[in-house]
DNA sequence: GTCTATACGTGGATAGAC
DNA sequence: GTCTATCCACGTATAGAC
């Protein structure tokens, strides 16, 4: 009998987990506003009840689910400068081809950070950035030149990543243009495409 | 007697266009969903059923407020190849430029493009690609090298767009990290970084 | 922990008068 | 053309039983 309580919030636990997988998709998808908690608890199979004992209400819910996919997919990927490749440019080589590959792979992650992209609230916005933002900006940006200033540095960091993620943020709308690739069957040439841009321009 | 009619139909013209342009920033700052008809019905003095007069319905106002936005704004800034500068690169320096410069100075058109990006209705998408992203993108392609392949061009067109683009979309979760500038007052120096970066690279 | 049942607000949209 | 008044669907969230 002693062990029962730890079962149960093992369990509870447990659900938890699977309400942040099982949600991540529909959220990626539809954005916070077109997702109901109905929907959710269709996906999950509870009931919404059952979802307002795990999370305090549908923003935390939310929230839980970014951080979840964040620190599962993302913190993963940045570079340890401890074992990881010495020649700086191979370094940066290597994360953006495993970055672009993560967007390719986990497109829920991408257009999850597509949605917030566009939050507005600016406490939700300092904590994001802070807790997830921050760690994967510095790591980008510990990639380049030493010889940038700050504000070089950070202008050149937000371009790298600009160049991996807007192919993916806008394919939608460029499905029907001359010369379109899915990212998803052009991964190589889009990596190539970048890194030669970086490295010697292309005018 | 006989002007009346004629009158009525341009007093709702006038009034149409005043409902375009005063829920504009509504839409670019909330996006769709958390824009209500009595919100706009408030910001235009009118009320609900009078913007149903209008319109037939919400979406029919939103898609109507963009195509608005974008013939006003973006239109009269693509590159006629009649009257315009000889010299490849200083056209596409003059683009570039004129480009951020609608991105700072018309904040509403910059998060109106963002919230569009993530429709995934394929229809809508369809029609917005055909009638207003086509002309533009083609404008933007044909600034750059003529030698290019088709999926060459399409790539780098992409990526000039999302140098002058990533760092506005980016704007609200970068706002605390090292070397952070507002674009809207560092505006000369995102136009060189990024012209730099096209003309030879940065590592 | 999960359920049934429900309270309560808000949103899109329309009918019909003026 | 614009109004007042209203319908109805759907959303979040909670109370209370099991």
């Amino acid at each position: 009998m002693l062990w029962e309580p730890v079962m149960a919030k093992e369990s509870a636990e447990v659900t938890r987990q699977r309400i942040l997988q099982q949600c991540l998709p529909l959220f990626a998808d539809a954005g916070f506003d077109r997702v109901s908690m109905r929907q959710v608890a269709a996906a999950t199979e509870l009931t919404t009840a059952a979802l307002y004992y795990h999370f305090p209400d549908k923003e935390q819910l939310f929230l839980a689910v970014v951080e979840d996919c964040f620190s599962q997919r993302v913190v993963p990927l940045l570079p340890d400068p401890q074992t990881s490749e010495p020649d700086p440019w191979l370094r940066l080589e290597a994360f953006i081809s495993a970055f672009v590959a993560l967007l390719v792979n986990v497109p829920s992650f991408q257009r999850l950070m597509q949605w917030l992209a566009l939050d507005r609230d600016e406490t939700r916005a300092h904590q994001m950035t802070e807790r997830l933002f921050e760690p994967f900006f510095r790591s980008v940006a510990d990639l380049l030149p030493v010889t940038l200033s700050d504000e070089e540095r950070h202008m050149l960091t937000v371009s790298v990543m600009g160049l991996m993620v807007f192919p993916f943020e806008t394919q939608v709308a460029r499905q029907w243009l001359p010369g379109y690739q899915p990212p998803a069957e052009a991964t190589a040439q889009l990596v190539k495409h970048i890194l030669k841009l970086l490295k010697a321009g292309v005018m």
